[in-house]
DNA sequence: AATCCTTGCAACCGCGTAGTA
DNA sequence: TTACTACGCGGTTGCAAGGAT
């Protein structure tokens, strides 16, 4: 037995609006609002529509300011960096930019912006196997060890993560790429040794982590993807367990610590020893054992079977997922000395 | 000119979640 | 606590327009 419909089927109108439907929607929401009821609304306006086809029209549409079409290359840059670092999250990449649609922003990811940077990559692959036979060719590595039942959305992230880093110099990295990451936190520039001063010092300063996660130690608190000067913070709370500033830290790279990732907690663990909370969105855990992340040696204990923010991805594939993201981020926790 | 194929986008569908009685 | 309702989100579909053959 299926959901009860939201609305009578049989006597709602579907496909395309007219004009004159427009018009009556959007002069009645003009005067009146919602009324906080959009399956009441069509009848009170007499349209024959559901009102989740009112809602969605009045947001994608009729809305005042919004865009369509002509996208910047900065706003290219905002939804690549966010879905690299989020994945497909549109509401929360919609969110950070002004006049545009959830819907809008999927369909010229998913027709457009996609296929433009993995189109650059296949080229990019072609030259690689006539001129590189290089040993640690990470398209070989990708070649033999991705699960195959990885998800397309992990896929992708994947590959543009590659290809981004293939399309800076050698000595240049992708984190350092001032059009991807317009403010790249300077923690994650250093490879040195950071002092709770230095740290200090650094999350005063209006600076951000690519993820969209800015840790502010002073306040304990994190706000999340706010990369809009101006944008209000999509997420923000305070961290369940402040740094210790009697203790000295320092970036770390690779995956010698565990990392935690619950219903819309992230926590950064350090062998057990919770450091950070991060407020990601995804309800699984996620150890690692210091391996690589491209290793087996991944266990992976699901707190809870339902999770449509991620998708219909398997565990395999969250696992996947987790995986990238530890990999790219990893490099914003800290360990005690 | 006709047909087929591809692309872009509006709209729909189903599910998870929040609010409330 | 449970059941119900409505909202919001992301994946998917349908179709019109344009291009290729």
């Amino acid at each position: 037995m299926g959901r009860a419909p939201c609305c009578d089927k049989a006597n709602v109108k579907k496909g395309p609006w007219s004009p004159e439907e427009d018009v009556k929607l959007k002069d009645y929401i003009d005067k009146y609002g919602t009324g906080g009821n959009w399956i009441a609304l069509p009848q009170k306006i007499g349209l024959k529509r559901c009102g989740k086809s009112c809602r969605l029209r009045w947001l994608n549409y009729l809305r005042p300011n919004i865009k369509h079409g002509g996208f910047s290359e900065e706003e290219d840059s905002i939804i690549l960096s966010l879905y690299i670092s989020i994945g497909s999250r549109w509401s929360i990449i919609a969110a950070q930019l002004p006049g545009r649609t959830d819907n809008d922003i999927k369909n010229y990811w998913n027709t457009k912006l996609k296929k433009k940077l993995l189109g650059r990559q296949k080229q990019m692959n072609r030259q690689d196997s006539i001129s590189d036979s290089t040993e640690n060719n990470v398209s070989n590595n990708n070649n033999k060890s991705t699960p195959q039942n990885l998800s397309n959305s992990a896929l992708e992230r994947l590959q543009l993560h590659m290809q981004l880093q293939n399309l800076q110099n050698p000595f240049s990295s992708f984190y350092n790429n001032p059009i991807l990451w317009p403010k790249l936190h300077p923690l994650l520039q250093s490879t040195t040794t950071t002092t709770p001063n230095q740290i200090s010092k650094l999350a005063s300063q209006e600076s951000f982590h690519p993820l969209g996660i800015n840790v502010d130690h002073q306040n304990n608190n994190i706000k999340l993807a706010e990369i809009n000067n101006g944008v209000s913070p999509l997420y923000s709370e305070n961290v369940e367990q402040s740094l210790n500033p009697a203790q000295e830290f320092q970036p770390s790279f690779g995956f010698s610590q565990d990392l935690r990732l619950d219903n819309h907690n992230m926590n950064l663990m350090n062998r057990g020893h919770s450091k950070e909370l991060f407020q990601v969105g995804n309800e699984f855990e996620l150890t690692t054992n210091g391996s690589s992340w491209w290793s087996e040696e991944v266990e992976l204990e699901r707190k809870t079977t339902s999770s449509s923010s991620w998708g219909s991805a398997s565990v395999l594939d969250q696992t996947t997922e987790g995986m990238f993201m530890l990999q790219d981020y990893a490099q914003m926790s800290y360990h005690s000395v």
